[in-house]
DNA sequence: CTGTTAGCGCGTTCAC
DNA sequence: GTGAACGCGCTAACAG
């Protein structure tokens, strides 16, 4: 085992430099005086509000050309009274489920006019601050929270908070949401375990009771795996329940723990991605070889499960983001307020890291034959 | 290999719901008289401006807590000419890398009154459209490029929207940036292959000259390199440098050209951890046994490589989006405009996918060596 | 120290 | 159709 080296290399230059900012910013009135109109004109094209007698409209265009003008948004948020951006909060850590939601949600948002305005939780104090001091329709004109479910005070003070607000991969019967079906999923991965004969399925997550746990998602991929067993008839084994906390460390461990079970499982079923590597690379180091010796599933789907040949459950992430907007400017527009909740699809993604159970038990690799003749 | 299977499950539930929205908005009028004072000291005790006495500044606190004043940022910005939000444009889908950045900067920015918004560029037409409609001083306050390379044209331009621009992970003569030294990462990495004994190291990385590219990371890496190959007396081997695109099958596809060459590389160093493990996956699917028969070492130090013990440089990347803040901040408040460019320290990290090269070149392993017996 | 007032740039009545 | 006022909520400059 290695110590990690260091090598550093610092530098810094400075050098200083003429940058000079062309800081000639056209307003509304000068557009107005060079077109020969008054402001009220300018705002009408500007909005195609009312209409305005083609000529002159095409003569502020002339203008606004020439001055290069842009209407200034802090301006017109004041006078409208909304503010045109809309809030995202979510905790930056959950990186690649996070990321590709946040792209949907931008992906629609670069088309309109609504800036996207950031907020990180990453943990109880900043979750605490946040929703001590939560965003109002001052700031922006709603709100959308990706992966964290409110506590009762939280979801009180979302409610108060004077603009909508929906949920990206989370629940509460208040709030609009989009999520996708974790129990059906954790079903799924489980049935496809099943499906491949196998009987004896761990299931490895993280801290099913973490009070610190954003969401419900590893709850909930236990109930479908429970059900899933269940269903086919089978006892829940207490012994192949295997909960930890994040980091490789904890995951590999458990593994260890599972393979060395007097009867260990043949298959096991990763409540992430992430989980499912720690396990396969535990495993391989115990020399199980997967799949033929054990089956791995995870959940997720992100890039490197490609990588890795993992069989995985993969959830619409940019499509839940997508989703997710695409109410919240609907609640933002609409005067009647209903309550959208709204399940996406998932899928199995069958890879190779899962495989027929073995028929006979024996967990003899091709290695060890070899050696012992 | 098997095919993807797919099994859907949609399901979309509405139900009414009576929200309502508190829209009590307390403005700094009904602050002031419910204080018995002006607004303009209200205003003061908010912006901590100049001197107010202790006790009606503490009638004004009073009357704001029994309010829940809160300044309305619209009216604040338009009224002081500043936005008091800093905008970053930055490509979404560099994934793991580009969240650490913008983690770092959102940690400083969290205990300023700075707003982030964010701006997607993921490709040609994206990147387009933003250049040609830079925001201004009118939206933000300054400006965070993060692994954008801007072209003249687009330098131009950035340099006349009148709000100060930091390059983070990106290099332009005319601007600040903080960025790592690529060249002396790349150095690192193949200074440590050789330091095991290899001397038959490929390079792997997405393509040099893509026009795309977002920056120059990949051809830095590669000059570091060749720097260090050639400071050991070595020639570089054509055949052993392998660009592609991205994804996981070219990486691999690469890896198995690399390792059928008639006399194939010991050591390979890929231009980044993603491509480091699609590189290992493919050795390991031909039968090399990494470490022993085959070295690989990464580049980034993504969350995956500790869980793959993958050997790799590690850069800073939440440090360098911090920097860049900073950076930004000074530039905001400063009169004088200078530029400061930063380069942040990399480190070696050794796991467990490089090995010393083996004392005789031969490929024979354990098990074809039983087999053959 | 503190109240008053004039903008900040734009949307939106209102009369014309 | 169109121009001129007023107000959005706040800051800053000015008297007192």
């Amino acid at each position: 085992m290695y110590q990690w080296n260091r090598f550093h290399l610092e530098e810094t230059t400075l050098c200083t430099q003429g940058m000079q900012y062309n800081v000639a910013k056209a307003t509304i009135r000068d557009v107005a005086k060079q077109a020969g109109v008054g402001v009220g004109t300018v705002s009408r094209v500007i909005n195609a509000s009312s209409a305005v007698s083609p000529e002159t409209r095409q003569r502020v265009l002339v203008a606004i050309e020439e001055l290069d003008y842009r209407p200034n948004p802090s301006a017109q948020r004041l006078s409208r009274g909304r503010t045109h951006t809309i809030g995202v909060i979510a905790p930056f850590f959950i990186a690649d489920s996070y990321i590709h939601r946040l792209r949907g949600i931008q992906s629609l948002l670069e088309n309109t006019e609504y800036d996207l305005v950031l907020f990180n939780v990453e943990n109880q104090t900043q979750r605490r601050r946040i929703f001590q001091n939560l965003p109002g329709s001052e700031r922006i004109d709603g709100l959308i929270l990706i992966s964290l479910t409110p506590t009762e005070p939280e979801a009180h003070k979302l409610l108060n908070i004077g603009v909508p607000v929906v949920l990206i991969d989370a629940f509460h019967p208040h709030f609009n949401y989009v999520t996708v079906d974790d129990v059906a999923g954790g079903e799924l991965a489980a049935q496809h375990l099943l499906y491949l004969g196998h009987t004896k399925i761990a299931f490895v997550s993280d801290f099913i009771d973490d009070p610190d746990a954003f969401n419900s998602s590893n709850r909930d991929r236990l109930a479908g795996y429970q059900i899933a067993l269940t269903d086919a008839g089978m006892a829940i084994d207490v012994p192949y329940l295997a909960h930890g906390q994040l980091g490789a460390q904890s995951a590999k461990a458990l593994t260890r723990q599972l393979l060395s079970l007097q009867d260990p499982p043949t298959a096991i079923f990763a409540a992430n991605d992430l989980k499912a590597i720690a396990v396969i690379s535990a495993a391989e180091e115990m020399g199980f070889h997967v799949p033929d010796e054990l089956s791995v599933i995870g959940y997720d789907d992100i890039e490197i499960a490609d990588y890795l040949n993992l069989t995985t459950i993969r959830q619409p992430l940019f499509d839940t983001g997508l989703e997710g907007v695409k109410l919240l400017l609907n609640l933002i527009d609409d005067v009647e307020k209903t309550t959208y909740q709204t399940l996406l699809p998932i899928e199995l993604v069958i890879r190779q890291t899962t495989a027929p159970v073995r028929a006979h038990n024996s967990s003899v690799t091709e290695l060890d034959y070899l050696r012992s003749h």
